[in-house]
DNA sequence: CTCCGGGATGACAACGTTGTCAAAATAGCA
DNA sequence: TGCTATTTTGACAACGTTGTCATCCCGGAG
């Protein structure tokens, strides 16, 4: 910037308005700094720029996922990221694979890069280290989980209420016998789900059978396995319930290596692509990622703008989408 | 940072060196300084240091990819991840949708915030606006697609050999009218996969029937309006290569449409999940987007280590997944 | 007892910007 | 013409750090 206002002839402050577009520099003068900004290929510093600025903005996000790979957590960061470009923000994003640990650490590095606000989808179970962060006036929003500890803004899946539902189907087509995949009780939402479950089936005067439900499973292969024993239990399941698009993945596996894909009713919860193209395709309680990372990129910009209101808790609603593996009747 | 010195009773300096692990501070004062930070929760500003500091690294680097939400996309940013990680360094991610405005805007985004390297997917059919970049001495590696009027590292799918090996995999299972759905043209891979088409077809002394090629083809309907169409012609095509996986999707709902999905063979370039529980399973070339992270990862790091060797160019072998659709006979 | 070497500590400038305020140039008016 | 009001410009400090170098303190050698 020193070398820009050297060529141009005038001083370094009035190279800094010219960038910032401020009012008041002669046409004249702002063509010259212009044409120097131009010859010297000059970049201008933001992080030099926000520590001196009173408001000490960095136009950049902080977004921590579960895993960035995964189909739900990249929707989710596309939809941040669409709100974000508008405005000119920047998205930072980490994933963490369930580690309480991994979590602080890009909490923390985050802080350090002085990122103007956090979206978390969670793995810890305490949230309260947070409380520093935002004392130092960082909005943060939760998203897919809720914080323990903490109360803050937070976007959630109905979780309870779409897994009641999805049971609901399934009672309604005439199944009593309807088996459970889980994931790590650990996590929120699988919890929730499963709650979900033991609801619905106690609000149909059903018995809750500790034999048909499978808990902690974790990834295709172990529900592809879950399936297989309870399948082998006389008497068998007529549906299966499963909670997570990976064990609805492998339950769809494992009926179809036992041939009873047409027999045994399905229901998934979260999307899968191609869904629709198998047979039957596979029904599922659709969550709607690109709602859920909109809406919370939009309330923590809100925040950003100042607004100062208690903390709101949305609900994103989830939706049935029969395909046929749902609509099996017993 | 005063307030920690302040509160420690000791220099600026000092507390620095605690910081950054300095030797040569006594064990006292350092239990003293690593106190008063606790106290004050204060943050370390890495903006702040990486601005003072001779290196200037900002442990922080850029990539740019064709939509953060897209899997193959979504797996490539994961992998990087996984490398930058190990070295503490964060990454700053953006889309750009084909779109050669943004990705400047996205270049110029992330030399304000003077990230450490870049990675880039590119949209753009000229990159020498790059070399200020390259002067400044911020690495470039491209991955995906290579850049061009301009010498860079690269990591690439081998989208012609693919393609070819795709061809002469439907030929071996006896078919003569093949036909070829293809991305935008404008794309380098698109028109790399067309190629080896065309070169394959020749090889194999048939014809290239134009009637059976469509390019320019825009997602998964315009892929599927497209296979309907191919295959009303008379005579109709026997086989079908699809060069992208969206065109795949399209050709195999198509396909189940007429019913022909156990006449008309598939082989998709790029593979699609759950593509081994459709009947019949979709034989794919695939690529290996976590292997081109994390090969143009390790290629930055080391650019970033120092390394000045001449520019370098992988390219990772596809690989041919035989699940049913690509060896339906003639 | 003095002097020297070496380790611990701190004062200060500098990194690339912008906020503050004063100075200079210009325009407007009597 | 001389004065004020307004616009344009620039000097300087400050943001939160770290590199450089000077100072201080201590033990040991002469």
């Amino acid at each position: 910037m020193r070398e820009v206002a050297a060529l141009a002839g005038v001083s370094l402050k009035t190279v800094s308005r010219v960038i910032n577009a401020e009012p008041g520099v002669s046409p004249e003068l702002a063509a010259r700094v212009g044409a120097a900004i131009q010859r010297l290929d000059y970049r201008h510093n933001l992080w030099a720029s926000s520590l001196r600025r009173s408001n000490g903005k960095s136009a950049t996000i902080g977004l921590i996922l579960e895993d960035i790979g995964n189909p739900f957590s990249a929707t989710l960061h596309r939809a941040i990221e669409d709100v974000a470009v508008k405005r000119g923000v920047l998205v930072l994003a980490g994933s963490l694979e369930e580690d309480e640990t991994r979590e602080r650490e890009l909490v923390s590095a985050f802080a350090s890069r002085r990122v103007d606000g956090l979206v978390i989808m969670p793995a810890s179970h305490d949230h309260s280290y947070l409380l520093n962060e935002r004392k130092a006036g960082t909005p943060i929003v939760f998203v897919d989980r809720p914080p323990a500890f903490l109360d803050a803004d937070t976007v959630l899946t109905d979780n309870l209420g779409g897994a009641r539902m999805g049971i609901r189907h399934m009672v309604e087509h005439g199944h009593h016998r309807i088996a459970y995949l889980g994931d790590l009780q650990s996590i929120m939402t699988a919890e929730l789900r499963y709650q979900g479950y033991g609801e619905e089936i106690q609000a149909q005067n059903l018995a809750l059978d500790p034999d048909l439900v499978r808990l902690d499973l974790r990834g295709i292969e172990h529900a592809e396995a879950a399936v297989m024993e309870l399948l082998a239990q006389r008497p068998a399941p007529t549906a299966i319930f499963a909670a997570q698009n990976l064990l609805t993945i492998g339950a769809c596996r494992a009926l179809r290596r036992l041939g009873l894909h047409h027999q045994v009713a399905l229901v998934g919860f979260d999307d899968i692509l191609l869904a629709d193209l198998l047979d039957p395709g596979i029904t599922v309680m659709a969550q709607d990622p690109a709602a859920m990372g909109r809406t919370a990129a939009q309330l923590l910009f809100r925040r950003l703008d100042g607004d100062r209101t208690p903390t709101v808790h949305h609900v994103i609603p989830t939706r049935l989408i029969e395909r046929g593996s749902g609509e099996i009747r017993a």
